[in-house]
DNA sequence: GGCGCGACGGCAATGGGTTGCCATGTATTG
DNA sequence: CAATACATGGCAACCCATTGCCGTCGCGCC
C-alpha cells in the first residue's frame, strides 16, 4: 500500500531507503552507481526498497560531487537560420544517447552575446559544441582551455574541429559553372566573423585559378535574406552572370532582389548557395546549392565532444572533414552570350497583382 | 599582483573570499545572493576581494540548497519547423533577462520522445514551457503538479495556457475566401494530437455556420511540406476550391504537390495556411497566411513561467491569448467560376528543365 | 594453525553555497 | 533613562550523493 504519512513535497533521498533497506547511505548510493562494489543480493535488496518509495537519485547532488552535470552546450550562430535545425537534431540525439542533455545557445549572430551566453553557461556544462561560431579564435581557444570543446564549421589549431569540405563543395560550384559556360563568378560574401565565408572565398580564389576563371568578391552582407537583397542592389551596379553567395538565405535574397528589378535567373545570371536548406527548394527558380551532411555534423561533433568529456584526448590534428554534394537545381543555366558580361535588360518588373483594400500584403 | 600559489585548477570559494576579507563565509554568501542583508561597505569590500580572487558563484551549489537550478525546458514538437525558431528566441531572450537558462527539446512530433525527454529534464528545471505539446491533457497535468508549466498553443483547464487567436484567425480567413466568392472550403488536418489543429476545424465549422460558406475536412496529414504533398494528391481526388491548411508547411506542400499536377493556384484553388513563416513568402504564389506574434509567445510564456518559478500562482483562468492577422499574399484570389466545383483542368506540368547529366537533381 | 587476500559495508569527509537562529551593538521611542 | 526595534554578522545545520579509507569476516593456502 502506498505511504500516505511521508508529506508527498519531501524528495527521497538515499537515507530514507537506507533506513528502509537497513543498510548505509554509501551502499544505497554504490548499488546505483557503481554496482559491482556491492553484494548483489543487498543490491536487489537496495533497488527494491527504492522502487517502492520511490527513490529517483538527485541529478543536482551528484552534480557537486562528481562535478559532472551531464549537460553540454550547443551554441549557434543564429537559430533563424534553418541550417541549424538539422545540426541540432543531430546533436540532440547523440547527447540523450550518451545520457547528456543540452542547453541551445542562440548567439544571434553576435560575438558579443556569444561570449556572454557562454560565459554564463560554461560553469554548469561539461562541455561546448560551437556551431559556426563568431567568436575570434583566441577567445575560443580561452574557453576550450576550461573545458571540452568541439567547434564545428571552422578550423582552429589544437581545438577538435569538423568541417565539411568547402573546397571541393566550392570546386563543385565552379566546375558546374564553368561547364555551363561562364568565365567570371562572382562571390557575395558573408559575414567576417565567419569562418566558412573565408575559406569558402579562398576555395574561389583558387579554383578559379586552376580552372581559368576570374572571381571576385562584394559585401560583406548579412547573411540572412535580407542582406541577399542588399546584395542585389550592389550587384545591380556591377553585374554579373554567375554568383556564388555565401549561403542560401542570401541566395534566395538575391533570386527575389534581382527578381524584382527584372533581372532573369538563371537567363541572366546564374546563381549558387551553400547549405541545400529546405527553402532552396521552394524558391522559384529551385535554388542549385552545395549542400552538407548537416545530421551527421551535428551528432558527429557532440559524439566527439563526449568521448573528450570521458577523459578522450580530443583530435587535435587537421580537422575531422565531411563530404558535400552539390545539388542542381534551376537557377543555374548556360550563359546566355558568349561576350562579355553586359548590362542587364531591365525588364518591367510583374506588377503586383490586386490585393482586396485593407488587407496586408506583407507581415513587417 | 597575481597570486601564483594557488593551483590554477582549484576554484575559488566564498571560503577563500571569506578569509581574505576577514569575514564569515556566510557575509560573503549574502554580499552576493542578498546585498540588503548586509552592509553595503562590507558588501562592497567582500565584492572588491571577490572580484581580485576572481571568485565565481557556482551555480550548482547554489543550487543543492535552494533547489533552484535557474533553468527551465523549452519543449518544442518540431525543430525543423520554422515557427519554433522566432518562439524560441522570444523564449530565450526572456529566461535570460530572468537570469534563466533554457534547454531546448525537440519532441520530433512524437508524444513518446516528448515524454521521455520531459521526464529525464525534470529533475534538473524549475519550469516548463510546453509548446506545441503532443501529449496527452492528463499527462501535462500530471507535469503541471511537479514544477510550475506553461502550456503554449493549448487550452487546458487548470494549467496556465496561452494561444493565439485562432477562431478569429480562422474568422478572417473565412471571410477572405468569402468575398473572393468561395462557398465551399476545405480544410486540410495537421496531426490529430495538436490542439491548435482541433480548434481550427470547429472555429472554421462554426466560421462556416455563420457565413453560410460550407466546409469539409480531409486527413490528417503530417504537419510538414511532405505532408501537404500527400495531401495533394488526395485533394486531386475530390478537388476543392478554396483550401485552409492546418500549418504553412502543409499549405507550401499542397502548393508544390497540385502545382506539380498542373493545377493553378490560385486560378483553381485558392490556399491559405497557418503560422506566416518565412517560407510562406518564398514560395510561388506567395502564401496567403494567418500570422502570430510568435516572438511574443515565446516570450510572454517564459515571462509568465518565471513569476510562476519565483512564487506567482498562475492564471489558470481561460487561457491568456494573442492577437494574430490575416496576411494576403498570391494564393488566393476571386473563384474562377461561379458555378458547382468543376474537376480540374489537368494542364500539362511544366516540363522540367534539362539537367546536365550526372548531377544530382533533389537532395533526397 | 597462521597468514594473506578479497569481498563487503560503514564512517566520515567532501563539494560550495544558503539560511534559520542567535548575539551584539546601535538607533529610536515613550 | 529604560525599553524596544533594527541593523549587522557569525554559527552551524542543511541540501544529497559520492568516495577514500578502514574494519570485519570468511576463505584458501602453506
Amino acid at each position: 500500500m502506498p505511504d500516505h504519512t511521508r508529506p508527498p513535497d519531501k524528495r527521497v533521498t538515499i537515507y530514507d531507503v537506507a533506513i528502509e533497506a537497513d543498510v548505509s547511505p554509501s551502499t544505497v548510493s554504490r548499488a546505483f552507481s557503481r554496482p559491482s562494489r556491492v553484494n548483489s543480493e543487498t543490491a536487489e535488496r537496495v533497488r527494491q526498497v527504492a522502487e517502492r518509495l520511490g527513490y529517483r537519485t538527485n541529478p543536482l547532488a551528484r552534480t557537486l560531487s562528481t562535478a559532472r552535470t551531464h549537460m553540454i552546450a550547443l551554441v549557434i550562430a543564429d537559430i533563424t537560420n534553418p541550417v541549424y535545425a538539422e545540426i541540432v537534431r543531430g546533436a540532440q540525439e547523440a547527447a540523450t544517447d550518451g545520457e547528456y542533455t543540452t542547453v541551445l545557445i542562440d548567439a544571434q549572430e553576435s560575438d558579443r552575446r556569444e561570449r556572454a551566453a557562454i560565459e554564463r553557461t560554461m560553469p554548469t556544462v561539461d562541455g561546448i559544441v560551437l556551431a559556426s561560431s563568431r567568436m575570434s579564435d583566441s577567445a575560443i581557444r580561452m574557453f576550450a582551455k576550461q573545458r571540452p570543446v568541439v567547434v564545428l564549421n571552422r578550423a582552429i589549431a589544437d581545438v577538435p574541429c569538423l568541417v565539411t569540405d568547402n573546397p571541393r563543395g566550392v570546386r563543385r560550384a565552379v566546375e558546374h559553372l564553368g561547364e555551363l559556360g561562364h568565365d567570371h563568378i562572382t562571390y557575395v560574401a558573408g559575414p567576417e566573423a565567419s569562418w566558412p565565408n573565408g575559406i569558402r572565398w579562398r576555395s574561389l580564389l583558387e579554383a578559379g585559378m586552376e580552372l581559368e576563371i576570374k572571381v571576385r568578391q562584394i559585401g560583406p552582407f548579412s547573411p540572412t535574406i535580407a542582406g541577399g537583397e542588399r546584395a542585389a542592389e550592389e550587384l545591380c551596379a556591377r553585374p554579373a552572370t554567375a554568383v556564388l553567395a555565401f549561403n542560401d538565405q542570401m541566395a534566395i535574397g538575391l533570386i527575389r532582389g534581382l527578381g524584382r528589378r527584372g533581372v532573369d535567373i538563371p537567363g541572366d545570371v546564374s546563381i549558387v548557395g551553400f547549405d541545400n536548406i529546405v527553402a532552396a527548394d521552394l524558391v522559384t527558380p529551385g535554388l542549385t546549392t552545395v549542400a552538407a551532411p548537416l545530421y551527421a555534423e551535428g551528432s558527429a561533433a557532440t559524439r566527439h565532444l563526449l568521448t573528450m568529456i570521458e577523459g578522450a584526448p580530443g583530435h587535435t590534428g587537421r580537422p575531422m572533414v565531411l563530404p558535400v554534394r552539390l545539388v542542381v537545381r534551376h537557377s543555374t543555366a548556360a550563359r546566355r552570350s558568349a561576350g562579355r558580361a553586359r548590362p542587364w535588360v531591365r525588364q518591367q518588373p510583374a506588377p503586383d497583382p490586386a490585393v482586396p483594400a485593407g488587407w496586408t500584403r506583407r507581415f513587417p
